[in-house]
DNA sequence: TGAGGTGCTGAATATCCGTTCAGCCCCGAG
DNA sequence: CTCGGGGCTGAACGGATATTCAGCACCTCA
């Protein structure tokens, strides 16, 4: 929450808290500092709240109000909402590869640097949800490299014994990878039924383990009997067998 | 694909275009033929336009268009956007509960419900994958009755020793919902990935093998070593533990 | 001191969209 | 034939929203 000003000062005061921010230093990079902040300000407000209301329930007055800015600025930075739009998808995913190189470097492990990818930064997650579902160039690629960072993570998994091969990683992969995010998406119900949401603020720890000791059992027992399921699809026709277990 | 009527059509023509419909007749009610005949050919359109666009993404005169009438009716009909809203839930919750019900008359299987109520109906699930992001009372009751229907298919499923039981069978079948239908929402990636979409119009049957393939081997063998994952969980911090699994 | 540039703003504009309004067309009733 | 009414429409209204424009405040440099 470094992004929160006041919405109320005006342009005499403007610099001042720029300045401010300059010394709170994040990093210091050439002289243009505080245009570079005041980007900062509003892709850090867009991306909180596009997360929260969807792309279409934000309007760009809405979010310069929150950055502390007026919307003529969001478009003289980003050319137009659509540009502000990929300039976030751009940050979050170098936001995300940031924290991954730094907590692969930190020497975790590797079901840690994905706790950390996620769990660390639930309003950048909360922004992917949105993101991947409304698809796009730099959202896709992410998506893809989500899925290429998981096959290498499993298969380290494997090594250790902590996870089953698979007949096709890659798909196992793209199919969890899937209905996790899947599942955040649709955070509300989760939150109706289960109590808590892992993307709310404060997650109740009751219900968060109910929802792990859930997903735990999925995952460490298995769900239906291979064989009698066999067995049930011999004897009905090939063609309707295949989809019914999509629920 | 009953209401595709050309958009060119004047007034004159209207009332012909409604008798045959009315001739075609799916189910004749009372004398009002036409007004419900007009009232569900915007439902119609609506529901197909929300699942593909989403809620933002489509305009009452588009819907309308779709419909073959204008954007006033819409509003004569429904009193407003949100109404619309309302009454494409209300009646997308009642197919899924006409479905239900035949099919169990008809005596398939419970699996097969679940089958022919995702698979004969794309154009509903796809609204309903939509409608199940945004929320809403409608709607919530409906998600409420898959999780209480799933419920019973899957005590069935249980006693003829199709599906292993769990701990937590209420908790297992919301997460098991939550990620399905996720996995849905996401669908755009499933078809980057795996080649096809559950939703597509015509699946691709090698990926579809592909993608059921990778379901049955999650649901018939376990992911996690669950001793050696325990094991870890010891090792380590308990309070980042949990979380990691999200993943 | 002043000229020019930069970052930013309030007001204005253009567009779109949901909704309203006045009235048309076709029907059945008298 | 006339009248009235329901279903429906085109045109217009009003509000919201992205974007443009002209110019202000402050800094830098001469």
């Amino acid at each position: 929450m470094v992004y929160r000003y006041g919405a109320t000062r005006t342009g005499r005061d403007r610099f001042r808290v720029d300045s401010a921010h300059r010394e709170n230093g994040t990093s210091g990079a050439s002289g243009q500092e505080t245009q570079e902040s005041a980007r900062q300000r509003i892709i850090c407000a867009a991306i909180d709240l596009y997360g929260e209301h969807g792309f279409d329930g934000v309007t760009v007055k809405t979010i310069a109000q929150r950055a502390g800015a007026s919307a003529p600025l969001v478009i003289h930075h980003f050319g137009s909402k659509a540009g502000l739009r990929t300039a976030c998808d751009r940050y979050v995913a170098e936001q995300f590869s940031r924290v991954k190189t730094e907590s692969v470097r930190r020497g975790s492990m590797p079901r840690n640097v994905a706790h950390e990818a996620v769990m660390a930064n639930r309003h950048l997650v909360k922004y992917l949800m949105r993101a991947f579902v409304a698809g796009g160039p730099e959202v896709d690629l992410l998506f893809d490299q989500l899925v290429q960072d998981s096959l290498v993570y499993t298969a380290e998994a494997e090594e250790i014994g902590l996870v089953y091969p698979s007949r096709n990683p890659r798909h196992r992969a793209v199919v969890l990878l899937l209905q996790s995010f899947g599942g955040l998406v649709l955070h509300r119900h989760m939150e109706r039924h289960l109590g808590m949401s892992l993307v709310q603020e404060d997650p109740d720890p009751e219900g968060l383990d109910a929802y792990m000791a859930t997903l735990m059992e999925l995952y460490t027992r298995p769900l239906f009997n291979a064989e009698a399921y066999s067995e049930l699809l011999g004897a009905e026709q090939a063609e309707q067998a295949p989809e019914s277990s999509a629920l």
